[in-house]
DNA sequence: GTCTATACTTCGATAGAC
DNA sequence: GTCTATCGAAGTATAGAC
């Protein structure tokens, strides 16, 4: 019978993924995670300890759930094609559910993993390598072109996460009419995405439409 | 006759390109910038005054040159799928004259340009409009499959920029034997974006081959 | 476990001599 | 134009009461 108070690590990991996400690492304030979490700021330190170890919780937290979805569609059984589909529509859809994620992603590959423990990095690398099961399984089946997996994963997780995480720079643009991009809604995009790593990593022209040649 | 001491402006904007490339907008120190330069730190507010300043100068340099880059580029005339192949190929040159380039870039979408005046965010608008006009000759042509052109911007440029600001972070995952990219050369990834972009774009297999049908 | 108050440090910016 | 010295604000972290 202990009680009210929701649990609180969970609330500032995800009011630290919003701090983190806006301002970066460096420009994320430990003041604005606790406002955003309504907890005080000596509860942070109690909880996790120093700036850093809630920014290692984080990642350690976002870069698992991403790798534990890519892997459950690689050991789905559906065609790679199919796999592929779903891969891009995952991270969409964790997007949707984790807005913060691919500002976050983004940030922390341009820091080069200066933040970072051995344990975070593995958990990152988690990601890579669950797409590339997915790649693997194409390539040996024939449907996929012949191609370094993590060359694949570059090219398929970029543009979604890159796309995503311009969200607010390409409202201001349009908004400033510096650019004309009405037309092109996550949607569009997700399905534009699709539809290219479909064409690229087919492993021939006449092996696109039918997966029996 | 004035004289030898270098120009200033140009060596703190180049100093700037590191220091912000590495640390991001709010951990890049003045101080670091000063010293990297090799002038004295009241030197910056004498040219620029303030650290908002020095970054939007160095990103108006950075996004004005690869537009101009872009630029030449479409209008050389020659085939939209050369123009493609050449617009991977310039980008990857670029970096390799200005590798903090893609973490700059990468750092400055996940801001959401925060920090930009509209004169920065209109050179930053000049690079997808200079790729959209590759892009748009090649759908008119009918050589290119029909597309936003600003969605192939983004499937083109995040693999690039991700992958090159991601040189850290390979590096880190590589020695630390988390990920096996021993194989995947910046010029093997290089070509593999030409390929993964032309089978992208190409408007359909029969003409991937020949661009009269 | 939770809060207030504060110690200690670092950073952006400037004053003022030369 | 260039330098030294420094101010004031803001930031991470902690002490100590409850």
């Amino acid at each position: 019978m202990a009680r009210p108070q929701k649990v609180s690590p969970e609330r500032i990991i995800a009011a630290a993924a919003v701090e983190f996400a806006l301002r970066g690492y460096s420009g994320a304030r430990v003041d604005g995670i606790a406002r955003r979490a309504r907890v005080n700021k000596a509860m942070l330190y109690y909880h996790f300890g120093s700036k850093q170890a809630i920014y290692q919780a984080l990642l350690r937290s976002v870069f698992t759930s991403v790798a534990e979805r890519l892997r459950a569609i690689a050991s789905s059984g559906t065609s790679p094609t199919e796999m592929l589909n779903r891969a891009v529509g995952a991270l969409a859809e964790f997007t949707g559910e984790h807005p913060h994620f691919p500002a976050i992603m983004l940030r922390e590959v341009a820091g080069g993993g200066t933040h970072l423990d051995r344990e975070t990095l593995a958990a990152l690398t988690a990601v890579p390598k669950a797409f590339s099961a997915i790649v693997l399984q194409g390539v040996q089946a024939g449907v996929f072109r012949p191609m370094h997996p993590v060359a694949a994963y570059f090219t398929m997780i970029a543009p979604i996460v890159f796309y995503m995480a311009a969200a607010p720079i390409r409202k201001e643009l349009a908004e400033a009419r510096l650019l004309d991009i009405a037309a092109l809604s996550p949607d569009t995009f997700v399905a534009h995405v699709q539809d290219t790593m479909r064409r690229a990593f087919s492993s021939d022209p006449a092996r696109q439409r039918r997966s029996k040649p």
